[in-house]
Parts: C-alpha cells; sequence; structure tokens
DNA sequence: AATTACAAGTGTAAATTAAACACTTGTTTT
DNA sequence: AAAACAAGTGTTTAATTTACACTTGTAATT
C-alpha cells in the first residue's frame, strides 16, 4: 500500500477561527466582526478563514490574525479542535486559536473593512455557531495559563505600570485581587524592570512604569524555576 | 453568497490519532501498533483513522478507540490539532485524542489482528510523524487535568486498593509520593467508598478494597466545591 | 506454637504559601 | 494651605503542603 491508501478516505474544509484578544480600558476585549455572508450572515464572528493547502494550521492562524489586526508579532496558542457534524452549513472542522495583540498596535481602518470591533468580553453578544464555546475555552485556557506563565505582557505596551498589569490579572481572572498581595507575587519573581518614569494619566502622583526582562526570565526557567501567580 | 462561497476553498484529510492509555503492573502503558502500509510501514504508531463525512471528530475518536481495543465506554479528552504540512506523505491534519481505559476489557485478540501492544509509557520507542509529540502533550495535559478531576478511576477497574491508586498517580506524574500525604488528601475528599474485602495478592496482610463514588462527587461538584491532589 | 517477613496502615510537627487587612505618600488642583 | 485621590507599603493569621517512622495484620516458615 502507498499513498493510494488514503485515496478512497473522505477530505474536509478546515478553518481556523481566532480569538484575539486586547487590553485597553482596564479589560480583555475579544475582535469579532459582523459575517458578511451566509449562512449566519449579519451574524457575530470570530476572525476565520480556511486552511490552504500549503500552509500548516499555525500558519493558517497568523495569517488570519495577521489579516485582520495588521499585526505580525503576536502570541497565539491553540485551543482545539471543533468539529460536530453541524456547526456550519457545509461540514466544515475548525481549529480555534486565541492571539494576545497590543491593541494598540491595531490597523484600525481594518475595522471598517471588515466591519470588525473590539469587545469587552464581559459584553459578548451571542456569537454564531459554536464561536461562543471557543471563546468561553479559551478564557478557561487563558486563566490556566496566565497563572503560570507570563503570556499577559503580550497584551500591553512595552512599558505599563502595576495598577494596569494588575487590572489585566483582574480581566483574566474575572475576580478583584488585593493590591499588596499581587504586588508581592509580581515583584518576587523578578522579572520586571522598574523604570524611572512615571504614568500620570490615572493619578496626580503617578504610577511608575516597568518593563518585563525577558532575558531574566528565560534565565529563570533555564535554571528550573517555577513562575505561578 | 451561500454554500458556494466555500467551493473553492482546498479540503484536507482529516485524521483522529488515540493516545489510548491503561494502567497495570504499577505502571501507565499506551497502546501502539507497527504500522502496515507506507509510508512508515513498520513504524510504532499511534492508533488512528481518518474523519469521515458523516461523523464529529469526538464521534470518529470513539470509533477507533472501539475499533482497536472492543471497549465503548470510554474516557475521552481532546489533545489538540496537528497540521504541520510534511506531518505525513500525504498532507493529512490529525487531532489527537487521548482515552483512558480499563485495560482488562482489552480484547486482546484485537492484539494480533492489529500487530498491537500495550507498552510502558517509560519505556516508549519512537514513534512515527509527531505521535511521540503528541503523547508528550497527553501526559502535560493529564497530569494537570488528573489533579484536578478524578479522572484516574477510568483507568482501575471499579474496586482498587489505595496502594494501587497511589501507584496510578505516581505513574502520571512520574515521582514517588508519601503514602500517608497520599491518603489523607484522597480520603480527605470523601469521594471513595472502603469495602470490606481485601486485596491480598500483594501482601499477607492485605489492602482493603475501594470504589469511586461517582454521585457523591457529583454531588460535591454541584456545591460548587473544588477537588486538588 | 513461636518467629519471620513484609506490605498496609496510621499521626504529628515544621515549613511554606496564601489570604486578610489599613494607613501613608506624592502630586496636582482649588 | 487644604483637599482630593490613586499609588504605594508590611504584618499577622490561616491554610496548605511537606517531611518523617513506627505499628499492624496475616501467611509462611521453623
Amino acid at each position: 500500500m502507498t499513498a493510494a491508501f488514503y485515496q478512497n478516505k473522505d477530505k474536509h474544509y478546515v478553518a481556523v477561527d481566532c480569538i484575539i484578544m486586547g487590553f485597553r480600558e482596564n479589560e480583555l476585549h475579544i475582535l469579532i466582526a459582523k459575517r458578511p455572508f451566509e449562512p449566519m450572515q449579519g451574524g457575530w464572528s470570530l476572525m476565520g478563514g480556511f486552511v490552504n493547502k500549503f500552509e500548516s494550521i499555525n500558519e493558517a492562524a497568523k495569517r488570519v490574525v495577521d489579516e485582520y489586526t495588521g499585526i505580525e508579532d503576536i502570541y497565539m496558542e491553540q485551543v482545539g479542535a471543533f468539529g460536530e457534524i453541524n456547526r456550519d452549513l457545509e461540514r466544515v472542522i475548525s481549529i480555534a486559536y486565541y492571539a494576545l495583540v497590543d491593541i494598540e498596535k491595531f490597523d484600525t481602518s481594518l475595522a471598517e473593512k471588515y466591519d470588525a470591533r473590539w469587545v469587552k468580553i464581559t459584553q459578548l453578544p451571542e456569537l454564531i455557531f459554536d464561536h461562543s464555546l471557543m471563546v468561553k475555552n479559551t478564557l478557561n485556557l487563558l486563566q490556566r495559563r496566565a497563572a503560570v506563565k507570563p503570556i499577559g505582557f503580550n497584551l500591553l505596551q512595552e512599558q505599563f505600570t502595576l495598577p494596569t498589569l494588575q487590572s489585566l490579572y483582574e480581566s483574566i481572572y474575572q475576580e478583584d485581587i488585593d493590591k499588596r498581595n499581587f504586588r508581592k507575587k509580581i515583584l518576587a519573581m523578578d522579572i520586571l524592570e522598574k523604570l524611572d518614569e512615571k504614568d500620570k494619566s490615572n493619578s496626580r502622583k503617578g504610577a511608575y512604569y516597568y518593563r518585563f526582562i525577558k532575558d531574566k526570565y528565560d534565565q529563570l526557567i533555564q535554571q528550573g524555576l517555577h513562575f505561578s501567580i
């Protein structure tokens, strides 16, 4: 038997659906769009696209995120495959990915082009097909990941204040965190560098900016350290 | 636009690969087989099959496990989709699932039929394609799941002793556990029923059998309790 | 009948981690 | 000078996790 063995097997459309997350106004946001074609035309949808013959599924996901945001350096992770028979009109197997992007880098002209918008994760409308389930699973995964890997920084600009970082974690876990305990923990990890500059946009006193030191983090991991929030 | 919109998109072979796990001789085992056809004929492979047009990917995975083990009631969970371009000769996107089965229920005649065998997870040979990676990701996922959900019982018969349960957890985490601490924790959950009978196959004293009380567990979960090993 | 062999079974103390909690500081505006 | 207000800071208590060693029950042996 050779490759011919495969030839009587069914082939399927395979799509990627991307949960593109950004952070602003102290809340996680997700990019969703009004679907421009049937089925479910006009329904709210995640950003998706079909997997082409000559790209891996990871590449397809990157391509989709780039296409809808204009952003190229993205932290992505697969959420899982969704393959119920009636999840779309035609049978489409979809692989969900979440992406964490710096919302400031978003090319806003694309919002018009695709009728897309950033919606607070606490205020998402019902999405088409199983997209709401994909978001639910993503938040779950993100909570587990963020507890053990400093991925939150992908949602922030290079400089950020501790109050901002805290509200990011609060938005991920959907619960309030005590600021003394939070600061203790995050600073104890020794992966943040305090800068001299302050952000005065939220208070008269101002909050110091910090920077994530990736090299230091990589080094600590290499040494077998575990990170846990 | 209608369904016609899809029609210029590429279609793909989609397979499921199953990491079928059993527990015996105090160790996790995985069912692997010698691949009977090209490419990679003769290489060690996970149990897999193609997804058919009229079944969901979950159904396909169940079908494959049943086909290769004869077991129908199986705990399964998706590990993730693997979609590198050159992971197979033809382009095949594969979705990995792990399955936890009671190895006593295995239909041994199928071992011959498919040239399959149970191999200790610590002694796996190199597997074809990305199957070794799938196993690695599975063990990782299993460790995280087993810490928070009593899924280990799917690998045991209805009655089991605490020493057996402990060595199951030791095999999942690939590390020794203190038996006093283990017993304390597992019994504190209050989801095990102690039976009168003893298993005397491993000691003169004998170890009491226990049973997992699913109803009690479900009830506790309903009450919002969290389980953690 | 007494002894041996051996896994099953049991409790406590120390260390670590997580949670709870309230006042001071720095700066701008009035 | 006072007011407003978010940023910043330590300690105490509770909960959890870890470390650790001897006794028990039974079958086999003497």
